[in-house]
RNA sequence: GGUCCCGUAGCUCAACCGGAUAGAGCAACUGCCUUCUAAGCAGUAGGUUGUAGGUUCGAGUCCUACCGGGAUCGCCA
């Protein structure tokens, strides 16, 4: 069903256009000045001009019309023209009991187009560290956002595994160990077990980066390895599917903590073997060429008011880089997906990259031109001092770390509130983990994806506030709530609306009207701090209603019927929101 | 140097297509646990939205210049 906000814009646009103005002036929103009405529209100014009439009198007009109205309960011209409009209780009541339905009331606008999400991108033989938690937590929000919205999302994780960085480590693993059977060309058979574990890999992958950042020749050495990797070289070959074995072990751990999920596993190396007749083919078309030793694809215009280097296909020594294992990534989901649109969460750093890709992929037809191809990058997360985040040892907070740091200060936090005694070891665990990752996950999910952000340890695993847990917190206090009613027999049966409202409980109800626009802002504006806003608003209307508003011994049937569908519809979004950004709420904390 | 992004309260961030009195949290200060979970509630204080112009009935938002910070500009990802 469409949402209140959608009805009043109709309502008032069709009453611009009785009045022979254009229709879009009748936009209604939620008013700036709660304290003068619930919502406005603002279309008369705008029609004034274009008119060339008297905005107030535009309004007075407009407001004429929209007394025939049924759910308007006031209607005010105020300043040099707003209409500021309140609606009856009844019908605030109608839309917010929408969000007790399957859906909670929003609107089916993807109709099952197929939506992919690419983000994540852990590189192999890398640690995960707290670099990787923005692409994790945005694209995930999204993901679910889309497919709430009724997409066929999917997500991507396209792992870091066919560049540079393997080249350096199998490199480095060459010249410690050469008498290794992967580094022998006489030999074929290669044993089962890894050689390397994860924590050799957390070892050899900063030596190796490091001895290639000062020695250009240890880093010819990384890149030749790279060649011969990619080439197909056995020994190399084997040991790169131990590497990727072993991180993708941890990888998985990583995520599932996170409760990040991907439908796809696919990684730069799955697309290897579409990448030679993909070039053959832009060589056939006359779209690749060669310059300076390297086969690239011009992709600037002259429209363009800066320039775009070209992409490069194949490096001067052979290698592909990440623009070639992009382009076959888009080939491959064209061919099993047909997507309507593919959405890259990445850092904003590659933006430059994203752009050569896409004119890539358009102007070869490895995307149709009707597919949507977005770029979403993110900001950098900064330490307090405003550069990148580093540690004090310099190097990048592990993930696993954060998480771990995190999960300690909600148990403590639980000690404090001398509440563990009421539960075992196992959901003390549970609810130390939801809280813990609930803190992580709203401290970045809060912010706009576009903005830089400070990494601040004690910020993000802290419980109150305008935290996770302060959310998860309401939820948890209806939890009870209801049980206890529940128990007492009590529970909300009926749909009366009490005669006198007070202002906590009519603040709630009109929130809880906007759900939907609010849902579906994070699909329009590709952001879920929009979501992540009203949840939290949600929260602080609730809280203030609980305090205020006593509910089991509240003497009057209707008013505590009400009040406990109130507490019902805001748990129902609370829950349903929380799930889309990714974070799971406990029974109890 | 070219291109792009950013500059909002002491700190961290919001502000939907240009709308009314620029909002939150943290930190500070006042109150409130003998009633449904105080991870809470009620309140006080804190602002020339980097600077200077311009467009407009109206600018944090659009335009110009400047100041300050950041990113990026062919073989890393």
């Amino acid at each position: 069903m469409t949402s209140l906000l959608d009805d009043l814009t109709e309502t008032t646009g069709n009453a611009f256009e009785t009045l022979g103005l254009n229709r879009m002036l009748g936009a209604v929103r939620v008013s700036d000045r709660p304290d003068l009405a619930q919502f406005q529209c603002n279309g008369a100014m705008a029609a004034a001009k274009q008119a060339g009439k008297n905005p107030r009198e535009i309004a007075s007009d407009v407001v004429s019309e929209l007394q025939k109205s049924p759910f308007i309960d006031k209607l005010e011209i105020a300043g040099p023209g707003f209409i500021n409009i309140n609606v009856k209780a009844d019908t605030l009541y109608k839309y917010a009991i929408e969000s007790l339905s399957d859906n909670l009331g929003i609107d089916n606008i993807g109709q099952g187009a197929k939506v992919i999400f690419d983000y994540g991108g852990p590189n192999v033989a890398k640690a995960m560290h707290v670099g990787h938690l923005r692409s994790a937590i945005i694209g995930e929000a999204l993901k679910r956002a889309y497919n709430f919205a009724g997409y066929d999302a999917i997500g991507d994780i396209h792992l870091g595994d066919w560049g540079t960085q393997m080249g350096m480590v199998i490199s480095e693993l060459e010249n410690r160990h050469p008498d290794w059977p992967y580094f022998d060309d006489s030999i074929t058979e290669f044993p089962q077990e890894s050689p390397i574990t994860l924590r050799d890999l957390e070892e050899i992958y900063p030596a190796a980066s490091a001895a290639c950042k000062q020695d250009e020749q240890r880093l010819e050495q990384a890149r030749q390895a790279t060649v011969e990797l990619q080439n197909g070289r056995p020994g190399y070959r084997a040991l790169w599917k131990h590497m990727v074995e072993v991180s993708i072990e941890a990888i998985k751990a990583n995520y599932a903590r996170l409760n990040v999920h991907f439908e796809l596993w696919n990684g730069e190396a799955s697309v290897h073997n579409l990448i030679a007749p993909m070039v053959q083919d832009l060589k056939e078309k006359k779209l690749a060429v060669t310059s300076d030793g390297a086969l690239v694809m011009h992709v600037s215009k002259d429209s363009d008011s800066k320039e775009i280097p070209p992409l490069i296909l194949y490096k001067k020594d052979g290698a592909v880089m990440y623009g070639t294992t992009d382009l076959a990534t888009l080939l491959e989901r064209e061919k099993y997906f047909q997507p309507e649109k593919v959405t890259y969460v990445v850092d904003k750093r590659q933006n430059l990259h994203f752009e050569q890709v896409f004119r890539a992929a358009k102007a070869s037809k490895i995307t149709p031109e009707k597919t949507d191809l977005t770029f979403i990058g993110y900001g950098t997360m900064n330490g307090t001092d405003g550069k990148p985040f580093k540690t004090r040892e310099g190097g990048v907070m592990k993930l696993e770390d954060l998480i771990k740091i995190s999960h300690e200060k909600a148990l403590q936090k639980m000690n404090e509130a001398n509440i563990t005694g009421k539960f075992d070891e196992a959901q003390t665990n549970d609810i130390a983990h939801k809280v813990s990752i609930a803190a992580v996950k709203f401290a970045d999910l809060q912010n706009h994806p576009n903005s830089d952000y400070v990494f601040d340890l004690d910020r993000m695993t802290s419980f109150e506030g305008k935290t996770g847990p302060y959310l998860l917190y309401q939820a948890v206090r209806i939890n009870s709530l209801l049980e206890k009613a529940d128990q007492d027999d009590i529970t909300a049966h009926q749909d009366n609306l009490p005669e006198h409202l007070v202002s906590q409980e009519i603040d709630l109800l009109l929130h809880l009207t906007q759900f939907s626009e609010n849902t579906l802002g994070v699909v329009k504006n590709n952001s879920p701090h929009v979501l992540s806003d009203y949840l939290y608003k949600l929260a602080q209307n609730f809280s203030s209603f609980y305090s205020n508003c006593h509910i089991m011994s509240e003497e009057n049937d209707v008013t505590r019927q009400f009040r406990l569908k109130l507490c019902q519809m805001t748990r129902a979004q609370m829950v349903a929101g929380l799930n889309i950004l990714g974070i799971d709420v406990p029974e109890k904390m």
